[in-house]
Formats: C-alpha cells, sequence, structure tokens
DNA sequence: TCCCCGTTTCCTGATT
DNA sequence: GAATCAGGAAACGGGG
C-alpha cells in the first residue's frame, strides 16, 4: 500500500484542513502541531506505537472528536506501518473521522521533513525521550518504564500491598498520565500540582487508554470512576465535593509530588 | 483449592 | 435529559 502524497481529494480536504489552520490558538494550526509535538523527530515513518497514538489524541483534541468515535485497536501499528495505509484504509480504520487523519498524515509526512539531510535519517524515535522502550510493542510502554524509575526510590512503592513495582494499578496509571503530559496531551491536567489535584479532560478516551492497558475493550469512564472510588477508601484518592471529573492524591499515593521525582 | 486483592460490571439513586 | 457521582453487591482474574 502507498499513501498519494497530492490527490484531487487533497484539494477536497482543504477547506477543513483550513479551518484548522484558522483556529485562534496558533499552535493548534497544522503548521505549528508537527513543530510544537514532534520536534525531531516529526517524520511519522519512524514513530513508535506509542507516538502514533499520541498523534491520534492530538488530531482528535484539535477537531475534537469524540474518542469513542474512533477505534483505537484499529491504531495499533507503527508510523511505518501508518505510513503505508492509504485514503480507504483510513476511512476503515476511522470511518467519518478518517479523512481528518488521513490529511494529516499526509501533511506531516510532506511538510518539508523529507529535504533533512542524511544524518537525520539516522535518528531513532527512542533517543527522543530521557527513558528508554524495552518494548515498543506496548504503547503504554514508556510510561511504566517512568514508574520503574519513581519506585526506584525507597519510599516510592506504590501502598504497603501494592505487589506490582511496575504500576499495573488503575492509580498509577493515571499518576504517570499526569507525569507524562507531553505523552498524553490534553487527557488529564493538574489542577493544583502542590495539592494533587487533577481533572480528567477527556474522560472516555483516558477510559479507552485504560481498557487498552487491561485489554478490556468494554471499558468506559463509567467503570473506570467506579475503579476511582474504591481509592477513597484505601486513601490512595481524596473527595473533591462539587466539581465534576476532578480528584486528589491521597496520603496513601506515592510518586505524584515533585519532589518525589 | 481456597483466599485475598484489585478491579470490573451492573445497578439504583442523587446531583449537576 | 444526559452526564457524572456515590456506593452496594456480585463476579472475575491473578497471585500467594
Amino acid at each position: 500500500m502507498s499513501v498519494i502524497p497530492s490527490t484531487p481529494l487533497d484539494s477536497q480536504l482543504t477547506t477543513s484542513w483550513g479551518l484548522m489552520n484558522s483556529y485562534a490558538d496558533g499552535s493548534l494550526a497544522m503548521s505549528g502541531y508537527s513543530s510544537r509535538l514532534w520536534p525531531h523527530d516529526s517524520q511519522p515513518q519512524f514513530w513508535s506505537k506509542y507516538q502514533v497514538w499520541e498523534w491520534l489524541q492530538q488530531v482528535m483534541d484539535i477537531h475534537q472528536i469524540d474518542a469513542s468515535s474512533i477505534p483505537f485497536q484499529n491504531f495499533d501499528m507503527d508510523g511505518q506501518q501508518l505510513c503505508s495505509l492509504n485514503y480507504q484504509d483510513f476511512i476503515h480504520a476511522a470511518g467519518s473521522a478518517g479523512h481528518i487523519l488521513f490529511h494529516s498524515i499526509t501533511e506531516l509526512k510532506w511538510s518539508g521533513n523529507y529535504h533533512m539531510d542524511i544524518g537525520q535519517l539516522e535518528f531513532k524515535p527512542e533517543l527522543d525521550f530521557p527513558c528508554v522502550f524495552p518494548d515498543v510493542s506496548d504503547p503504554l510502554g514508556d510510561i511504566y518504564d517512568m514508574t520503574s524509575v519513581h519506585n526506584m526510590a525507597p519510599d516510592a512503592s506504590p501502598t504497603p500491598s501494592s505487589p506490582d513495582p511496575r504500576g499495573t494499578h488503575l492509580w498509577e496509571f493515571i499518576r504517570d498520565i499526569l507525569l507524562n503530559p507531553e505523552r498524553n496531551p490534553g487527557l488529564i491536567k493538574w489542577e493544583d500540582r502542590t495539592e494533587g489535584v487533577f481533572r480528567f479532560l477527556k474522560s472516555e478516551a483516558v477510559a479507552q487508554l485504560w481498557g487498552k492497558k487491561k485489554n478490556n475493550s468494554s471499558m468506559t469512564y463509567e467503570k473506570l470512576s467506579r475503579a476511582m472510588r474504591y481509592y477513597y477508601k484505601r486513601e490512595i484518592l481524596e473527595r473533591v465535593d462539587g466539581r465534576r471529573l476532578v480528584y486528589k492524591f491521597g496520603r496513601n499515593a506515592r510518586g505524584w509530588r515533585e519532589s518525589e521525582k
């Protein structure tokens, strides 16, 4: 399969793309999109699976596409595979959002990066991050690598009863998204960093990501939030009254404070 | 096999 | 009316 860089279809799509470029926030415009998010490895051919997911999230954020409208599992692929998809493949994989995704990836592929010198072609995606990627087949792999780093600290074990230092628990999953915002843009954000207060921005997208991690395609925010509420009793989370989608880390949550990093 | 833990699923009712 | 929150109850899967 191959992607045709410039077809009549492209010109049909420029209307929606033009709209995107007209956003008041210039950082959301496509021209700034690639440089802001992919400062070194903006060639999608070299993306890891996880970077493909990041791109997907960004496009959904920019276009305010409901995360549940795109089956993430259809994009369980690395950048090379992604770039080999044609327009019909995108439509098949993402439905009505397919044309947006197709145009986005075409833009990134042909946005001047092909003019880079041969030295840049030797770039490896994992070099862009401070941590290693032992398993690039796991889109969340880097998150859990970071968890491992946190747990190197003597008192950084999640809870006394936690059996898995790699961070398989939901609250650790949430914490690691918060600690790596550049890799999970727009999913969850700190409301009060020092107090450990955070808010879900894309609750269903986080639930899908959690479901992906647990091989549970039927995960929803409804179910995820029930699991979150069980943390109140264990004081891993504290209630934040009157605020929707807002939670706060409790006394038994470890590794979220900046001083613990 | 049993038990415990950490969810997951389903539910009802309340609140925003 | 939809989305979210709260929490009870039962079930499930993994680990010890």
